[in-house]
Formats: structure tokens, C-alpha cells, sequence
DNA sequence: CGCTCCCGCCACGGA
DNA sequence: TCCGTGGCGGGAGCG
């Protein structure tokens, strides 16, 4: 896709330029990350084989040379068994305590990975869908396999964004290299940079304890104020003037002499509460370690967020008084690639190109939380980044299918405008394609404090996205804005959120689209999106870079026919709405988790796959036709508590695609219809939402007359819904999920239901078992209410004295032991534009809905 | 051809 | 001395 380069100049004025940068998304640099190429991927027909046969392999591998073992390549690509259960074979086997020696052995290495792979595909996250492809199809393992983002995300798969407190997580350095097949050399590079920024601590030696995010956002408070203080940003802005020979590197000595690396290092240690480092501090510091601290420090202090990587190493070099010799520029940019690879997956960063004279020079764009000075906000943000970061992900992976996009030019860094987000919005369709979207993660809930931002993010509104939002992974206002959202901090649901937009009502304000039918077909896109959708649990963000963009989810197009990009961006343009709808953020909380693995199956489905991708543009062109209807979809997404096997689950909401118009009974259109619970988690189940809420308060114009949006916690918002649950339908999840209508969503992809086989970590298909609540047990809404509200975040929480409370429309809970599936209804309304009815939240909820009609 | 960056040699330093 | 760490850069994959 896109590409979208900056000039130099625009990173220097960023005001100025901004419509003229065009950056790129890294596309390229990042597909390479990207999980798969299929094309790559020789079809071979895997051999699958018990590849696991470690012993085997063990025979072949020379030696035992535990550290650099010898490569055999051949047996690699026997070996890979690109079948799921024979990865676990191999997992299971990796356990064992032998797993050392083994690891020695490259045999094992290799057919790890492949396994890995597979598995993180399906199961994970990131996987999105290559994985699916990849299973079969895989084979050896491209390079890009074994990048290092890739290998990240699988680490960070593994764990939760953010742990409960109560569980420590401890990370033993071996399990992991085995488990992800690699050797343990590249696991340090992961850890190093994670440490950097406080996800990890080491605890003692081979064992690092994670932490998660909780605390990223003081980690970067801290980081941006050591960069101001270093000035970082000056030394920035002599090196872009001076257009960056390359090899300046004199420029950066100024900002150098006044501030000793010493401090950067201390740097390190600064936040971390609790874990004792022991030993860590001590030694010199791990360059790599300082240099991602000062990588991001640079980033935070920009102005325009993006920093080009020569920039970077001049920066890094010159502090470290090194001599700047031209190797040493070298080497630095490597490791800065190194350091990238792993902002990228945690979704901090993205790819980009600027553009300058000389030509395209890589460079990074931050795509975190930009504000979380403030306190809260940066959560939100962050998730978005998420989003984002996998979107982009996916992009890469589908290829270049995605949007071309990107044209537009957005202006990299949020603050300044306002304006418009919308149209450049347009999106894309084919991420609808992108497996990766899958990706679903967790987000904790915690903090989420304040998310004035992200209010203004999804509503576009206000707030001046300035600030992180303005990031582009702030999102895609207009999207946001089109769709209600529900976040949910509640500690087992994470997100939710959706969009509505039924086809006849949409609104919006802007210009919505109109266009968009409502037709069934909407339905299919529905399908579509919510893949994407998905995966991108943060998908705000995004707006201008569609690209990258997280949200990927959106964009429903389809290459043929929309096509070009431009044509999808006059259709979306019109507004934004319609097409990309579809959002999602996502929260997952944290007991997840564990499930790391689980988390994001469901939405990864192996569907996603390259399969999928197929199926996906097919329904795509289908969909064209019916419409880029956003559909509605909702999802929410629901972590779910140990027992399930980590099952975390979307639903799709949409179901009729009329529903926009009557709603006949009750579920209007959008909504989310479905949401599956665990159990558990209903006490605390913050939220929920409601469709109805007459008036849309703030919600501007856009609004589509019936609706109202309903705004929770968000103190302008002030209308208090009520908190109503209606009558309860119970819906099979089943059939709520997929909707009959859309048979297409079933298959593939939706939302990672699919049917074929999750993945070893199970997850959960909502017409498995699991999934599937008991018609019977129906949770009447009194129980629900009754969850909701006092619980935990209740909604009082939530709102506090703002919010009360909230309505919801009705909810149809089943529970099964262990799961609990609620449908919303929800009305389709849409909101529009920035005034739209989105909500924000509050700190902990926010949810936009509208009514219906 | 140039950008990326994997791979793994090898050194440092604690136990 | 062993081994955990991780600096470093050759060179290969890929666009």
C-alpha cells in the first residue's frame, strides 16, 4: 500500500506540509514482518509429517552445539508440519524437559517455528490470517518468518497486555526460545527492548517477570521527559535541516554534550517499581536496552512523530560518543531495526517512508499514546495502537491488495488538526482481506482513566485529536464516528465496539454515506469487516493513514471494484462512514491471558488465512456491490477467564440487514448482538449499551433523527440513560453470530469463528460448544442488571455521577456454565461525524450507540 | 541494487 | 571455567 512519504520538511514543519506528506507506510518494510507471504510460501504441500520428530532432527543436527546450532535446512522444510496438531506435537514434546537440549539441536528450531507459526496463526493474534494459509501451505519458513516482529508477537502473544496484579507472570528465557523456536539469542532482543520500557523486568537469570502495559504509559511519561530534557527534539530538527547527510553526525554533539548518557541510562532503571533488578543495573547497560529508550524518547519529543532511522542513529550515535565512523552508522541502524521491529508489535510505532530529495528514506512513526501525560488517555490510545499496528500488519500481508492507499495525506501528527479525518478515512477495503486484523488484543482495562481523547477520537469531535489521538492511530475519526462504540474496561470484556450503521439510517452527518444500502448484503460485509474488525481491537486510531492504519477494519472494499483506491475514497469520503465502519477497540482485559494464547484466537481464526483471503475478496466483490455498508458490526469482544481456554470472543453483531429499518424486534441493526461472556465475568461486566436511548445528545447532527446516541460517561454527554435491559431474547449464539443471513460470514472468517479448527489453543467458535450458551439458560435481565451495575466498574463507576446510568436495549444472556452469551441489540443509528454520536467514555466506558429509528 | 535484518560468532563478566 | 548476556557485523533475503 501506500506508501506515504514525508518530506523532510514536513517532519520538520509539520504544520505546514502536513497534506503534502505523503508517508509511507512502511508497507514494504513491514510486510516483511508481516507474517506471511503466502505467495512465498511454496505450496508446498507440507509435509507434514510428524515433524515434529525432534529426535529425528536431533539425529541431523550435527551437534549439539547448543548455541549456534547448524542449520539444516533441509530438514526444515521437511520437516515442517504445517499442521496445526503437529505443531503442538512439537510443542508438547519442546515442553518436556529436555527442551534444552533440544533447543540445541537447530533441528528443532526450525520445526518449531514453523509450528509456531501455524500456531500463532490460528491461535493468535497476530496471526490473522496467513495463518490459515500458512498451515497448509506453508513451508519453509521465509526469512520473514523469522523476523523478529513476528517472533514478538508471538512472544507477546503469550502474555497479557495487562495482567491482573494479582498474577505474576514469570518468563523463563529457555521456555520461550523453545516454544518459539528460536534460539535464545533473539528472545534477548525482545526482552531487552520490552525492559526498556517496563513490560518486563529481568528477575533473576533466565527468568524476566512481565508486567504487561500497565505501566507503559509512565514509562513513556518518564521517557518523554528525559528526551525534552535531552533535548532531542532540537537535535532532531538540525539534523532534518540540514537534510541529513547522512553522516552529520557532528550536528547531534550540541544536545550530546549537555547531557551525559548517564542519564539515559538511569533511565532505565527509572520506573520500575517493583521488581528487583538485582544484577541488571549493574552492568553497563545494555545499549540495545538504552538504545530503544532514546528511540523512543525521539519520538516522543517530535513534533511530527515520525523519525527517520539515519536520524535516529546520528542521535544515538553522537550521545554515545562514539566516533562516528560510517560503520558505526551501520550498525546502529541495524540495531535500530532491531529495536523497531519490536515497537512495531507492540503496536508503538509503524513503518513509514519519508520522502525527501534524495529519495525515500525509512523512518518510523510513532502511533502510541501520545498523551499520556495527561493520565488516562494514553490508554486508550494505546490500544488503538494496537489496533493499528496490526492492521498494518495485515496490510502488509495481504498485500498490497490493501489500499493503495494512501494517498491521502494526513497529517502525521495528530495535533493539528482536526479536520479531517474523514474522508482520508476511506479506506481501503481489501483490509477486509487482511488476516491479520485478527489480532485481537487484550487490553486491560484498568486504567483507563481518562480517555478524553479517545472521546473525542471516536466522536470525532471535540477534542482536538491533537494529541494522541491525533496520531493516526487515533483514529479514524470519522470512522469512530460513524460507529457507536462501546468500550468496556470491564475487567472481562474487553471491547467492544462496533459500528452500526444500518442502511437506512445512517446519517451522518457528514456526509455519510448514503450510499450505502442497507441491504443484506450489508451483511456480508458485515462478515468481511468484522474480520478485520476483529483483529483490530483498537482500531480508532487510524484515520489517516489508512494504511497503516489500524483499522483496518473498516474498509470493506474490495480491490475490484472499488477498487482504486480513489474510487473507494470517494465512496468512503462521502463519508466516511460507511464503509469502514466498522471498529472496533477492543480491551481485553487481562485475564486473558494467559491465554495469551487464546486471546485473540477467535478472531483469528484460521480463516483469516489465506483462505479466508479468498473467500474475503470474493465476498468483497460481493459486497461492493451491496454496498460498503458498514454494517454493523458490532462486536465485543470478551475475554475470557482461565477456564475457557482463554476463549475470547467477537460476536458480530449484525444480524438482519434490515435491521436498520425496523428493527424488527428488537434487534435493530446493529447492534452487537451477541456477546459472549464467561460467566464470571458478568458480575463485573461493566457495561453494556444501549440502543436507545432517545436523544442523542451531543450527537450532532449526524445523527439520524431517531436515534439518539447514547453517550456513556462522558460528562458533556450528560444524558443519562437508563439502564434498561430489555427483554431478553435469547438468541442462540449461534445464530446470532452469524447471522443466517449472512452464510458468509460464517465461513470464513467471521470474526474468527470459524469453524475450522481454532487452533490447538482452542478457541472457541461460537458455535462450539463453548461458544454456545444453553437456549435455556438465559440469563434474565434482571440477573444482567444486576451484574452490570454493581459489579465492579459498575456503571457507576464507569459514569460515575455522570453517567448513571445506562439503557440498554435488551439483552438476551445464555449462560452455559462457562459461558455467558448476551445479545444487544442495538439500534443502528449512526452517528455521525465527529459530533456524532459517538460517546466517549469516560474513563471506563464509553460507548456511543445510537437508537434506532 | 539497496534496504532489511537474520544469524550466530564471540567477548564480557558474574557465579 | 562455565554460562548467561548481548554487542556486533557479515551477508543473505527480498522488493
Amino acid at each position: 500500500m501506500e506508501v506515504n512519504c514525508l518530506t523532510l520538511k514536513d517532519l520538520i514543519n509539520p504544520r505546514q506540509s502536513r497534506l503534502d506528506f505523503a508517508i509511507e507506510d512502511g508497507d514494504n518494510a513491514q510486510k516483511e514482518n508481516i507474517f506471511v507471504d503466502r505467495s512465498r510460501m511454496a505450496p508446498k504441500t507440507p509435509i507434514k509429517n510428524e515433524p515434529i520428530d525432534l529426535s529425528k532432527q536431533k539425529i541431523f543436527t550435527p551437534e549439539r552445539n547448543p548455541i549456534t546450532p547448524v542449520k539444516l535446512v533441509d530438514q526444515r522444510q521437511q520437516t515442517e508440519p504445517w499442521t496445526p496438531t503437529a505443531n503442538l506435537k512439537m510443542l508438547i514434546s519442546a515442553a518436556s524437559p529436555d527442551i534444552r537440549d533440544r533447543e540445541k539441536k537447530k533441528g528443532l528450531f526450525r520445526p518449531i517455528e514453523n509450528k509456531d507459526d501455524a500456531f500463532t496463526d490460528s491461535l493468535q493474534l497476530d496471526v490473522v490470517g496467513d495463518g490459515s494459509v500458512d498451515e497448509f501451505e506453508k513451508q519453509r519458513p521465509s526469512r520473514k518468518q523469522k523476523s523478529l516482529g513476528l517472533l514478538c508477537q508471538k512472544f507477546l502473544a503469550r502474555y497479557p497486555s495487562y495482567p491482573l496484579s494479582s498474577e505474576k507472570t514469570t518468563i523463563s528465557l529457555d521456555e520461550v526460545a523453545v516454544s518459539l523456536g528460536v534460539e535464545r539469542r533473539r528472545i534477548y532482543d525482545i526482552v531487552n527492548v520490552l525492559e526498556s520500557l517496563h513490560l518486563v523486568s529481568r528477575v533473576a537469570k533466565n527468568q524476566y517477570g512481565w508486567h504487561g502495559r500497565h505501566s507503559l504509559p509512565k514509562t513513556l511519561r518518564s521517557l518523554q521527559r528525559l528526551g525534552e530534557e535531552q533535548k532531542y527534539e532540537e537535535q532532531m530538527a538540525h539534523l532534518q535541516q540540514k537534510e541529513l547527510e547522512l553522516m552529520d553526525y557532528k550536528l547531534g554533539e550540541r544536545k550530546k554534550d549537555g547531557y551525559p548518557d548517564s542519564q539515559d541510562q538511569q533511565l532505565l532503571d527509572f520506573s520500575e517499581p517493583d521488581y528487583p533488578s538485582s544484577s541488571a543495573n549493574s552492568r553497563k547497560d545494555k545499549s540495545l536496552r538504552i538504545m530503544s529508550q532514546k528511540f523512543v524518547m525521539l519520538f516522543l519529543v517530535s513534533k511530527t512523530k515520525i523519525i527517520t532511522l539515519d536520524v535516529a542513529a546520528k542521535i544515538l550515535i553522537e550521545e554515545s560518543q562514539d566516533t562516528p565512523d560510517h560503520s558505526k552508522f551501520k550498525t546502529k541502524v541495524r540495531r535500530l531495526y532491531d529495536i523497531a521491529n519490536v515497537l512495531t508489535s507492540l503496536a508503538l510505532i509503524k513503518k513509514v517512508h519519508v520522502t525527501e530529495e534524495r529519495g525515500r528514506k525509512p523512518a518510523f512513526k510513532w502511533i502510541g499514546p501520545v498523551d499520556f501525560s495527561s493520565s488516562g488517555s494514553g490508554y486508550s490510545l494505546e490500544i488503538g495502537s494496537l489496533a493499528a499496528v496490526y492492521q498494518q500488519k495485515i496490510e502488509d500481508g495481504s498485500q498490497g491488495k490493501a489500499v493503495a492507499t494512501s494517498k491521502r495525506a494526513m497529517p502525521p501528527s495528530g495535533s493539528l488538526d482536526p479536520p479531517a479525518p474523514l474522508p482520508g478515512l476511506s479506506v481501503d477495503s481489501e483490509y477486509c482481506a487482511h488476516p491479520l486484523a485478527h489480532q485481537v488484543f487484550s487490553v486491560a482495562q484498568l486504567d483507563l482513566q481518562a480517555f478524553p481523547t479517545q472521546n473525542s477520537l471516536h466522536g470525532q469531535v471535540g477534542v482536538s485529536a491533537a494529541s494522541a489521538a491525533s496520531d493516526v492511530e487515533s483514529l479514524k475519526p470519522a470512522l469512530l464516528a460513524s460507529q457507536p462504540l462501546v468500550y468496556v474496561p470491564s475487567p472481562s470484556l474487553l471491547m467492544l465496539y462496533g459500528r452500526l450503521q444500518e442502511g437506512p439510517a445512517p446519517t451522518s452527518g457528514s456526509g455519510v454515506p448514503a450510499d450505502r444500502p442497507p441491504t443484506p448484503s450489508v451483511q456480508k460485509r458485515l462478515g468481511e469487516e468484522r474480520k478485520p474488525q476483529a483483529e483490530e481491537p483498537a482500531p480508532k486510531r487510524q484515520s489517516r493513514d489508512y494504511e497503516d492504519s489500524p483499522l483496518a477494519l473498516v474498509m470493506p472494499k474490495k480491490p475490484s471494484e472499488a477498487t482504486d483506491l480513489t474510487s473507494a475514497k470517494t465512496l468512503s469520503n462521502g463519508r466516511s462512514g460507511a464503509p469502514e465502519d466498522i471498529h472496533m477497540e477492543a480491551q481485553a482485559s487481562a485475564a486473558e491471558e494467559a491465554s495469551g494464547k487464546a486471546t485473540a484466537n477467535c478472531l483469528t481464526s484460521s480463516e483469516w488465512g489465506n483462505p479466508s483471503r479468498d473467500t474475503e475478496m470474493e465476498k468483497s466483490s460481493k459486497e461492493n456491490e451491496s454496498t460498503k455498508e458498514p454494517s454493523l458490526l458490532q462486536y465485543l469482544y470478551v475475554q475470557s477467564p482461565a477456564g475457557l481456554n482463554g476463549f475470547n470472543v467477537l460476536l458480530p453483531g449484525s444480524r438482519n440487514p434490515q435491521a436498520g429499518g425496523a428493527p424488527s424486534g428488537q434487534l435493530p441493526p446493529l447492534g452487537i448482538p451477541c456477546m459472549v461472556l464467561p460467566s464470571p465475568t458478568l458480575g463485573p461486566f461493566p457495561v453494556l449499551y444501549s440502543p436507545t436511548v432517545p436523544r442523542p445528545v451531543s450527537s450532532a447532527a449526524g445523527a439520524l433523527p431517531g436515534a439518539g446516541p447514547v453517550h456513556f460517561g462522558v460528562p458533556s454527554l450528560g444524558s443519562t440513560a437508563h439502564l434498561l435491559i430489555g427483554p431478553t431474547n435469547v438468541v442462540n449464539p449461534k445464530s446470532s453470530t452469524l447471522p443466517s443471513a449472512d452464510p458468509q460470514l460464517q465461513r470464513p472468517r467471521s470474526l474468527g469463528l470459524s469453524p475450522e479448527v481454532p487452533g490447538p489453543h482452542g478457541i472457541v467458535q461460537p458455535g462450539s460448544p463453548g461458544c454456545t450458551a444453553h437456549p435455556g439458560s438465559a440469563v434474565k435481565p434482571q440477573q444482567v442488571s444486576r451484574a452490570l451495575s454493581p459489579g465492579g466498574p459498575s456503571f457507576c463507576d464507569l459514569g460515575g455521577p455522570r453517567v448513571p446510568s445506562v439503557a440498554v436495549n435488551a439483552v438476551a444472556v445464555e449462560q452455559t456454565p462457562e459461558v455467558t452469551v448476551a445479545r444487544f441489540p442495538v439500534c443502528p443509528v449512526k452517528h455521525e461525524g465527529p459530533s456524532g454520536g459517538c460517546c466517549a467514555l469516560e474513563t471506563k466506558l464509553l460507548f456511543s450507540c445510537q437508537s434506532v429509528p
